[in-house]
DNA sequence: CAATGCCCAACACTTCATAT
DNA sequence: ATATGAAGTGTTGGGCATTG
């Protein structure tokens, strides 16, 4: 069937295009449309099944109705799982998104901004990378709806919505001291980004209050997999006295778990493990890993919400503002104290 | 004067015709 | 040959016209 648009359907029932567009608007009511008109246009827009024409509406309203969202892979499950909220927030709110993977490679992702810009989307959900910070200020500055999330630049005013990452890993650090762990080790990302640094301070800070040594292992973010498991292998190796690891992300667990099961260590005998980032399998692996949960749905609906806010009140009123979610630990097999010590 | 109906301009950009 | 400008794309919202 050939596309009708909007003009078809008036000349064919001899009445302008304005009452189709009132009618099929739901705005007959309104504007003094009278009911057997409104039921005649009605009846034959859906007899030819027409559908309005989305770039034109556009044209004319300026709004696309799509979302942007920028996550930093979209393979990793805590990105996946929230842009797919992400999507059905926005999808009950009458938008849809366009999604990319930064890579946290700052160059890729000005290019990806400039695609959705040109693309007239009505605004961005973003965990930017590192060194995008002039372009975000610009979307600010050209009054783009914007939410950052997972981290975010504290010296730029926009709306945030990240976990309480310090706390969280504290927590977590806390946890294997607790469980009478004595050289807890944390391997992270080589990365200034500020969730990764506030994790960092939480695990520190543990460590300081406990007078415990620190033992931080920094992989280079690049870094591909194969190698982040012989790098953690060979950390660990030549690190025999350390006895537990708290892991900043779960891809880094990833390339962990299968460092401690190349060196045959048991968990949580030989070294207890907690992650950063609940992985949905976990819970079944034996031992079952303990793991830093985020609140994903929240992370996303509050993303939303903001988000939405912006774009339906023009107004920058709520901008500067962090969210700060509590993320749960989930006290797993992997770090328990009495399976730890005989 | 209410009830009904719709014209027109604007949106941002491309294409085609006309003028220089 | 190049420049200019008008027309056209589908839709919307404000304001205006007609009818009884």
């Amino acid at each position: 069937m050939k596309k009708v648009s909007l003009k078809d359907i008036a000349e064919r029932l001899n009445v302008s295009k304005t009452t189709v567009s009132f009618v099929l608007n739901g705005k007959a009511k309104e504007n003094h449309i009278s009911e057997a008109m409104t039921q005649k246009i009605l009846h034959y827009a859906k007899e030819v099944g027409y559908m309005p024409n989305q770039l034109a509406k556009g044209l004319r309203t300026g709004e696309t109705k799509i979302l942007g969202v920028m996550v930093e892979d979209i393979s990793d499950p805590f990105f996946s799982s929230i842009t797919r909220t992400i999507e059905e927030q926005a999808y009950q709110k009458g938008y849809k998104i366009v999604y990319c993977s930064t890579e946290n490679d700052p160059v890729k992702t000005k290019e990806l901004l400039e695609v959705y810009k040109s693309r007239q989307v009505d605004g961005f959900i973003i965990a930017p990378p590192p060194g995008v910070e002039q372009e975000v200020q610009s979307l600010l500055d050209s009054g783009l709806p914007l939410v950052l999330f997972d981290r975010y630049f504290p010296n730029i005013p926009t709306a945030n919505v990240v976990v309480d990452n310090l706390a969280s890993a504290h927590r977590a650090a806390q946890h294997l001291v607790f469980n009478n762990y004595r050289q807890i080790a944390f391997i992270t990302l080589d990365s200034e980004q500020n969730q990764m640094q506030e994790r960092l301070t939480g695990y520190m800070k543990a460590m300081d209050e406990n007078e415990q040594k620190h033992h931080i292992r920094k992989i280079p973010f690049d870094m591909p997999y194969s190698q982040v498991v012989q790098t953690i292998e060979a950390y660990l190796g030549q690190h025999p006295f350390i006895d537990a690891v708290l892991f900043s992300t779960s891809y880094l667990a990833d390339g962990g778990l299968e460092a401690i099961k190349n060196l045959n260590l048991r968990i949580p005998h030989d070294m207890g493990v907690v992650v950063f980032d609940d992985e949905k399998l976990f819970r079944l692996f034996t031992p079952s890993i303990t793991a830093v949960a985020q609140p994903i749905k929240e992370i996303a609906s509050t993303a939303v919400d903001l988000l939405l806010n912006q774009i339906t009140s023009g107004q920058k009123q709520l901008v500067n503002k962090t969210t700060i979610l509590p993320a749960t630990l989930l006290e797993r097999d992997s770090s328990v104290a009495a399976l730890a010590k005989p």
